[in-house]
DNA sequence: TCCTGTTGGATAGCAACAGTATCCAATACT
DNA sequence: AGTATTGGATACTGTTGCTATCCAACAGGA
């Protein structure tokens, strides 16, 4: 298939596919002549994975471009392309040095550690979490580990059941947006549903009745 | 207090406070002379919370706007306060005219009733998480409700204890402060937690033994 | 009272990001 | 033979969240 026909079937213009291979997201047709190239099935996955990653992820383009490496790379196992990928998602907190942040900090690294998790010391997400410490704490609402049992109990079962569901034993590709799936698509799935519940608790709680 | 105090109790530059005010994020101090303005407690609080919701949540300067605004009117009550940041957080997926979308929205639709959630239909959360649904189905990988499970069971059992422990009977504005904080912190403290927990589960299936 | 420095207010500039738009010469297809 | 499409390059656009500068009017200390 052309480029026209990619961007029939795709629904994205033919600059935003060039615009893409430029920035090495999706590879370059074979070519077929001088002026022509050839796409294929696969690039039309590419650019679906491409545009779920933008879209629903909402990640930057040199994000994807880092995990898409990665994906491209067939001497890399699962657990190194979750690492890739949760360190591609950033957001890349840099920790200023200050004393609360650092107090933050230990207390993310003793939770963990608490719970005997296998989380690398560089995991993007215990600057994450230390971040909201210190800003909850500066609105003055503390928080104590205890606080957080409903949401580790939360995020381990769904973390779980998301992990136990990655395909295995099929080809590699499936196997590997399986991951990505599990990774970025199923953490807008939980913050939607987590969004819709408070809402039907606040509804609960504040508001009024329906007639 | 002058402004070049609020800078540096706040940590920020006279010309972000400055540009606060403009852009509404921030109410003028009172004026004290013809070129000096006093600031106060109310200020530095604001300030704080301007950057908890820039930095942590990531919310636009707009959305920040939309929902202060709300914080403002005395005569705005809790459950309209939480609609109100929930519409502002967005994000605004415009949904397009296109049968897997409606399907999608549809699915969202019956799930919610057949929670029996109390929810808006113009919560903008329904549309992203059909926005999910049409990118995993689009990647082959097709969602059902009972693949939610895990996600609905994990979302309630968080948000009921969010809700549950949005201080009342305190002044106004600490109510409202810890109803903001319910829902875009604490939404970033789940999805920290969601990936930790994640990178262990891979970890335990992916992972190599650590030496 | 003079002088240095800060303030409010306005305006302009900048860097990053994610595309869009154009242009061109070289083909394809009809 | 003539029209349309392609790859490749380059330039442009609009949004966002600040920064930088400028200015005249003061405030506060010497």
């Amino acid at each position: 298939m052309q480029i026209s026909e990619l961007s029939d079937r795709s629904g994205l213009t033919v600059q935003t596919i060039k615009f893409y291979i430029r920035e090495e997201l999706l590879p370059k047709g074979t070519p077929s002549g001088a002026t022509r190239a050839e796409y294929d099935q696969d690039h039309l996955e590419r650019l679906r994975l491409i545009r779920a990653l933008r879209e629903v992820g909402d990640l930057p383009v040199a994000a994807i471009r880092r995990i898409l490496a990665a994906v491209e790379d067939d001497g890399i196992g699962m657990h190194e392309l979750f690492g890739t990928t949760q360190y591609a998602i950033g957001p890349h907190v840099t920790p200023p040095d200050d004393p609360h942040w650092r107090a933050a900090r230990e207390d993310v690294d003793a939770l963990i550690a608490e719970l005997g998790w296998r989380v690398t010391d560089r995991a993007p997400a215990r600057d994450l979490l230390a971040q909201t410490f210190v800003a909850l704490r500066r609105l003055g609402f503390p928080v104590t580990l205890t606080d957080l049992r409903p949401y580790v109990r939360a995020a381990a079962e769904v973390a779980e059941h998301e992990i136990g569901g990655v395909t295995d034993g099929a080809p590699r590709a499936r196997t590997v947006h399986s991951m990505l799936v599990s990774t970025v698509l199923s953490e807008q799935v939980l913050t939607a549903l987590h969004r819709l519940a408070q809402e039907d608790a606040s509804a609960r709680r504040f508001g009024e009745f329906q007639p």
